[in-house]
DNA sequence: CATGCTGACTTGGGATGCCCAAGTTAGCGT
DNA sequence: ACGCTAACTTGGGCATCCCAAGTCAGCATG
């Protein structure tokens, strides 16, 4: 559900603090139906979720807000941000990077094995469950 | 380029060690004339190689295998893999894992802060990079 | 209470991308 | 010379996406 075109874009501007309809189509530049129908599957997938808000002198409106499931795939965000900031790197450099809230200082993803020791990519593998 | 429909999977695939052409039609389902085509993306952007090689009793044959590019989506594949596993299961349960290469034990993928602790997804933001 | 305004959709028509089935190509063995 | 097969290529239909225009629901103003 997560693979259709804008779905990780809608994603990664939720967790840059974007959650108006208009937000997302002025910074994506995505159709008003495909959005329409993205913040749907997410909202009804509990990646997203929708409140009605009202600012005066304007009637409501509904604002798009990542729940705790959406905020996980921060680590999805990161890893795919940090490869294409490496491998695939624009002229004008990155523009966002992750950081710690707290300390404000910057983050990294990386493998750790079970005894906490950081993995490069190439010393992990995949492999099959097997159930009998 | 990443973003198209078949992309992810057919990385994925290849970091589970398939790499023929067949293989990734039998095991996504894909149309020839996609898997075609993002096969020779993927080997333009550096992510796959295209290799000839020669089983006796057979012609010249290709193979597509991951590049250390290609291998560093690991971290990318296995953080979304963990949140499809916890928010998305299947009734069967997850058919594959991340292991050590080394040790063969499971891996997990997280945050770090510069000082080496471990930081749940919440406790990570994106921010805006200023230059002057 | 009529009118304008605006954000969040909805709709219609055309373009792009994907699926499926069938066909093509290039060696290798017989 | 012929069959075999993996790796494509091609053609037609269908689904998804894009774009522009329209709708709708309040709130403010006159």
């Amino acid at each position: 559900m997560l693979g259709e075109k804008w779905t990780m874009l809608i994603v990664r501007d939720a967790a840059a603090g974007k959650t108006r309809f208009s937000d997302f189509t002025d910074s994506l530049g995505v159709s008003t139906d495909v959005l329409t129908d993205r913040l749907a599957t997410l909202v009804s997938a509990g990646v997203l979720e929708r409140r009605s808000y009202r600012s005066d002198g304007s009637r409501m409106r509904f604002s798009y807000h990542l729940t705790e499931t959406g905020v996980e795939l921060n680590t999805v965000l990161a890893a795919l941000t940090a490869w294409g900031d490496k491998h695939r790197p624009t002229e004008a450099g990155p523009s966002t990077f992750y950081r710690e809230v707290a300390s404000k200082r910057p983050v990294t993803v990386t493998f750790l094995s079970e005894d906490g020791i950081i993995l490069e990519p190439a010393q992990v593998e995949v492999a099959p469950i097997t159930r009998r």
